[in-house]
DNA sequence: CACTTTCGTTGGATCGGTTCAAATTTTGAC
DNA sequence: GTCAAAATTTGAACCGATCCAACGAAAGTG
């Protein structure tokens, strides 16, 4: 029989129905809080006098400022919101952490922002226990942002050449690398491209090893060095292999292939960053009537699900990534103030999109 | 030079960073709320003090009290929380809603629980504008909590038989079946077997139309209900046609088709509540070497991603999910106090998953 | 120089609860 | 019937900010 809510009457507070029911806002507090010490005959009639003034309840925001802790936690990414439901690596990222925070009851806070300046009004504005940070582009911004609130935080992939002073958990993506280039050069390739996720701001298209090296994203810039380190022992000229930045989509991974099998001398191995990159490429490769891994051979990065049911399935570096969500909800819900930087193996899966080189 | 955090040590308030520049707590809170009307100097003295205390800007859990506003709207189910990220249907809806949240600049707060306690308890204490509630299994239960909170809601999918007290948006669900009924009927099919959502808690198994009527969730009743008015019409013995109820899962879903393909009259169509289990039972059905469309044809229902690059691409009845992600937050930004109960059309697509009747 | 503006600052009230020591009532024992 | 122990209830303090009426000082006006 609750009346119909309107947007005009003031909220009924706990100290309404106290004294609607004639007792303390101690007591009414009490009947919400912990029933059992209250009387029966009161709790009764304060819950009369709730049920008759349309009372809600105790209000989160009141008990929260007394409690402290919200109970839910953030994951903040300089992406649009809607990056947590479509890029694959961060629904795989998200469904293990929201696993690791229903055991423990948290909530989860999605925090994004369309623009700079809110998504800094967004981080400062949270109600959150703490922050899970995907470091993809515009990480740093956002671990400063993140460390001002002085909240527990952790950041996702680590950053090599961070401040030792923010807790990270990562892979080591140098090694990851290595493993993605040495698989190919041991199956006799010697033509390669770079497929590379965001260096900066500004777009996507072909750029340098040097410019690599200043990426905002350490993670970028770790995935370049390992496959080049691999590439350069068994002496490919590093120099000269075709390195075209993308945003990670459609779009610019096409856009980047148009580019490296425009040159003369096309690449018979893909190393992308991403296996969503890789995947946009597998797209790109059919179509032109390419075969994988007949006249090229590919290898993403990170291991989601989609890979392994592609056609051809994709063979990938696979990250830990439900023991990385695991891992952060932990580092955050039992945060003790000490900072930890863990690095978790990754490990090579071949599967059908690499094969000997045709030449 | 921030210091370490501590875990011990008592955070800085705005009171205490006040006191410290000598000024009134009512000026520190505008040094940070609205600098411009501080003189300059005072500015810099209280910033520079907040500074040194490693303040870490006002507390958005005091504001928050003051203010009334949270920003951030819930999306609660009744499913585990990584429902969110792995369910085809709640990605897509998860994204558009992201989408229009984003534009706002809300924030998205997801809430669901391991067990039922604790998603009441969840629902109480989430800090949020209004709740968007996903009425897949156990809706009621979840309008019901919802509601008690006193916050603007909005049931995402209709529930024809519910109190119309409660604001909803969702698809007509009859009709929706019905097409998809009907697209079959014309192909020729008379053997039909459906693959029903969840209709109680009691896990999955063959099921009965009586059974059905009694399902917890309207949207699977109404689509059966719109399925068998549609083949009725066409005088298909109806109380003939086997269902079996999943829990919208692989496992489940194979089950059912080992249990309906074991009888001695196959059916040469299956109609499937959603998209999610139309493409396992592709999967089944490709293992089995039963050719779609050839031997058996499906049509789901949803209209998700997936289903366009399936092989065979799925007929399906698309729900206008962006669309509904976008009126879903309106509703409960601009609520005005009014109960809106909104149906949108649904749309037959159809694709490679559906041909002519074998016989 | 007295008088009004304007600008900046102050401190109390408020948001809606929880908590706890102290006060009060009830119960139990003798 | 008395008194200590146990069970309830009370009311003040607190959580961390924002808001606003009132006030003091500096600037402008006649």
């Amino acid at each position: 029989m609750a009346p119909f809510i309107s947007a005009k009457t003031r909220p009924v507070r706990l100290a309404d129905i106290a004294k609607a029911a004639g007792v303390s806002h101690g007591t009414a507090s009490n009947v919400f809080a912990r029933p059992e010490i209250v009387r029966e005959e009161v709790r009764e009639r304060v819950k009369a006098a709730a049920e008759a003034m349309g009372y809600g309840g105790p209000d989160p925001k009141g008990r929260l400022l007394r409690a402290g802790k919200v109970n839910a936690i953030g994951v903040a990414t300089a992406e649009p919101l809607s990056y947590f439901f479509d890029d694959p690596f961060a629904r795989v990222m998200m469904a293990s952490i929201s696993q690791a925070c229903d055991a423990t009851g948290a909530g989860i806070s999605l925090v994004s922002a369309a623009n700079n300046e809110q998504l800094a009004w967004n981080i400062q504005s949270a109600l959150v226990d703490g922050f899970i940070v995907f470091c993809v582009d515009g990480g740093s911004r956002l671990v400063e942002l993140a460390r001002e609130r002085k909240l527990p935080f952790v950041a996702l992939d680590l950053d090599s050449d961070d401040d030792d002073a923010v807790a990270a958990i990562g892979v080591d993506n140098i090694a990851g690398a290595g493993l993605a280039a040495r698989h190919l050069t041991e199956l006799g390739h010697r033509r390669f491209a770079v497929l590379a996720l965001p260096v900066a701001d500004s777009g996507f298209g072909p750029t340098t090893r040097e410019q690599m090296e200043k990426a905002l994203y350490s993670g970028t810039r770790d995935r370049l060095r390992g496959y080049f380190a691999e590439l350069s022992r068994v002496d490919i000229d590093v120099e000269r292999v075709p390195i075209y930045e993308t945003v990670n989509d459609e779009e610019s991974v096409w856009a980047g292939l148009d580019h490296i099998f425009a040159g003369a001398e096309t690449p018979t191995a893909i190393l992308a960053m991403s296996d969503r990159m890789a995947l946009h490429a597998l797209d790109w490769l059919r179509q032109r009537g390419i075969t994988v891994p007949g006249d090229v051979s590919i290898v993403g990065f990170d291991g989601v699900p989609e890979g392994a049911v592609s056609s051809p399935p994709l063979t990938t570096i696979v990250q830990p990534i439900a023991e990385m969500g695991r891992l952060a909800v932990k580092a955050i819900l039992e945060n003790d103030g000490s900072f930890s930087r863990q690095s978790l193996p990754v490990q090579l899966v071949v599967r059908a999109s690499s094969g000997p080189s045709p030449a």
